[in-house]
DNA sequence: CCCAGCACGC
DNA sequence: GACGTACGTGCTGGGT
């Protein structure tokens, strides 16, 4: 086709995809666009019938997958993930527009329309122009002419390739070129198939689970009724707080918001337990709604018909720091710490006849505190393999290290926390429910131990007012516009991301390589098991027993060798035949 | 349709 | 005297 071979002389080809959704895994191809000089674009429509639209998508196999030309997209996991269902897997290098612009900068919008007036300075056709305002009337693209179609799909091949002109140098001059082309661009497709492959769920579990807890929260609800001397809806907080603060007055001063609302959350409601035996029925009932409505009855809604699995959306240009985020369904904030959360985390399984595999990064954070601050009794204690948090409390409270108590230990470990979020005297006074003073004295206890931490503190914060951000192992920027702000609370919110942001965007940064050299080995060595999570310091895997020692291996090795620190990289693994038992 | 309050994860 | 540990997503209620 004479067609195909006009584009496939070409080094690098902007292309788009039509479809009928905007969930990837559902979508059916409507059309194709292709551009590759700015002001030149192409349109294919794709036919209705499957067989027929096969035939013709096809056609363009060659070009897809031609290792040689680069493939520029706005979004293009999209795209890959759509042409996957075709049997299509898009290949060459990558450059995706929206995350060349989050690389630059993280915190501003990345969608299409608003690059191209910001950095094109070109109002784009509006998809609600084309198929109607959002709601239930909205037209399909299949609804469509081709020709109604065509004008707006070559517009976006052709935007998008007049943005990778302009990002590509706007890219160099960032400094965020590499961590570009040598980690996220390889990404796409790992997460691309993570997201494809999707993960079982125990539907029969959770049902028996749904009921169980129907049940109790009913039971906790009758109470709460009983009680209060009347009905009322317990799922809203105001009437949980006139309830308790207004009709019963359980207690003499109650803490209002900022909207004057009276303030009912878990803290308030734990330390008012023993006022009234409300409250604590109070605590079970939210307790048993929120894991029912986010999980137990939300999930199953959202297994794919067609491949009987969920399938999450994992974004990676939503977060200021670098880390992904998950959506539709979040399986990055499945419950684990309650024995009630277990028994959903419990419901997320393997494949048929598979493992679950889970391995994490042992206190990822702090190792690269030591080695960003390379302050040496940090540093001896994690090459020494020694428990952190019981080093630091031995130092603080000049103990021996087996004379250390467990509540000496939580404190360090909460210190230690403090440390990475940026550490304030209320934050951990609050946290650790002391005082003010004994809360300062942690501190300066802390930074006794590890004064190396506290100069690298200063210097982060000296730095960003210098230079107005901050930066991650591999040059992630992260802008502080703050950091000279007069306002002492404005000021203070962006001298913690100063801390903050160069750690945890280090952690994204190294497990973002990893997963790229876990799925490149996964196919050098022709491994069958899938990576199916990445939860931002865990990633989790369906394993097929045949290939267990040698998942456990290569996972171990690459999560560890990713990134050289100056302390161990250590990564643990869990076995077992859900996600519960592997972590 | 949007915000507030709350709660789950790391 | 107020403000207060980072980063997310999603549910519900309650106002428009």
């Amino acid at each position: 086709m004479l067609f195909l071979t006009f584009l496939i002389t070409k080094r690098s080809i902007s292309l788009d995809t039509e479809t009928t959704s905007l969930s990837a895994i559902d979508a059916e191809l409507v059309g194709l666009s292709f551009a590759c000089e700015e002001g030149e674009a192409f349109y294919v429509s794709i036919p209705p019938e499957r067989n027929e639209a096969e035939k013709r998508v096809k056609i363009f196999k060659p070009l897809y997958e031609n290792e040689e030309i680069e493939k520029i997209g706005q979004n293009i996991k999209y795209d890959y993930e759509v042409l996957r269902n075709y049997g299509i897997t898009i290949r060459g290098e990558f450059f995706d527009t929206m995350i060349a612009h989050y690389v630059i900068q993280p915190e501003l919008r990345h969608n299409m329309d608003y690059l191209a007036e910001t950095l094109l300075g070109y109002k784009t056709i509006h998809i609600d122009e084309l198929i109607g305002p959002k709601g239930k009337n909205q037209k399909n693209m299949r609804s469509l002419s081709p020709t109604e179609v065509c004008d707006y799909a070559c517009e976006d091949a052709d935007i998008t390739l007049r943005l990778k002109n302009v990002l590509k140098d706007k890219l160099k001059k960032s400094g965020a070129d590499e961590l570009f082309r040598k980690i996220e661009m390889p990404l796409i497709p790992v997460l691309a198939e993570m997201e494809i492959n999707g993960v079982c769920l125990d539907t029969e579990a959770l049902n028996e689970t749904s009921r169980i807890f129907n049940e109790r929260m009913n039971g906790y609800e009758q109470n709460i009724y009983e009680l209060a001397g009347e009905s009322f809806n317990i799922s809203s907080p105001r009437q949980v707080g006139n309830i308790l603060f207004g009709k019963l007055q359980i207690v003499d001063k109650p803490k209002k918001t900022r909207t004057g609302q009276y303030v009912t959350n878990e803290e308030v409601l734990q330390s008012l337990k023993a006022k009234h035996p409300i409250v604590e029925n109070i605590l079970a009932y939210r307790g048993m709604k929120k894991l029912l409505s986010t999980y137990i009855d939300a999930l199953p809604k959202l297994i794919n018909k067609r491949t009987g699995r969920i399938h999450t959306s994992f974004n990676q240009a939503a977060t200021s720091t670098g880390r992904l985020s998950s959506s539709e369904p979040n399986l990055q904030n499945i419950p684990v710490r309650t024995d009630d959360g277990k028994e959903i985390r419990k419901c997320f399984i393997p494949e048929k006849g598979c493992l679950f595999f889970s391995a994490d990064y042992s206190q990822i954070e702090l190792r690269i505190m030591a080695h960003l601050s390379e302050d040496p009794n940090m540093i001896e204690a994690f090459r020494n393999n020694i428990d952190i948090h019981k080093v630091t409390a031995a130092k603080i409270w000049h103990e021996n290290i087996d004379d250390v108590t467990e509540t000496q230990r939580k404190k360090a470990k909460q210190a230690n926390f403090g440390i990475i979020y940026g550490i304030t005297t209320f934050g951990l006074a609050q946290r650790m429910g002391i005082s003010n003073l004994e809360a300062r004295k942690i501190i300066d206890g802390y930074f006794n131990t590890y004064p190396k931490v506290r100069e690298f503190i200063d210097k982060s914060i000296k730095d960003a007012r210098k230079k107005g951000y901050v930066e991650t192992l591999f040059n992630r920027k992260r802008y502080l516009p703050d950091i000279n702000s007069h306002n002492a609370t404005v000021r203070g919110f962006a001298e913690r991301n100063a801390i903050n942001a160069p750690i945890q965007g280090s952690e994204a940064d190294i497990i973002k390589v990893a997963m790229i050299n876990i799925q490149q080995r996964f196919e050098r060595e022709n491994i069958r098991s899938k990576m199916i999570l990445q939860v931002h310091d865990e990633l989790n895997f369906s394993v097929i027993p045949e290939e267990k020692n040698l998942v456990e291996n290569i996972v171990l090795e690459e999560m560890q060798r990713a990134y050289e620190l100056n302390v161990p990289l250590v990564a643990d693994a869990g076995w077992g035949n859900n996600w519960l038992e592997a972590h």
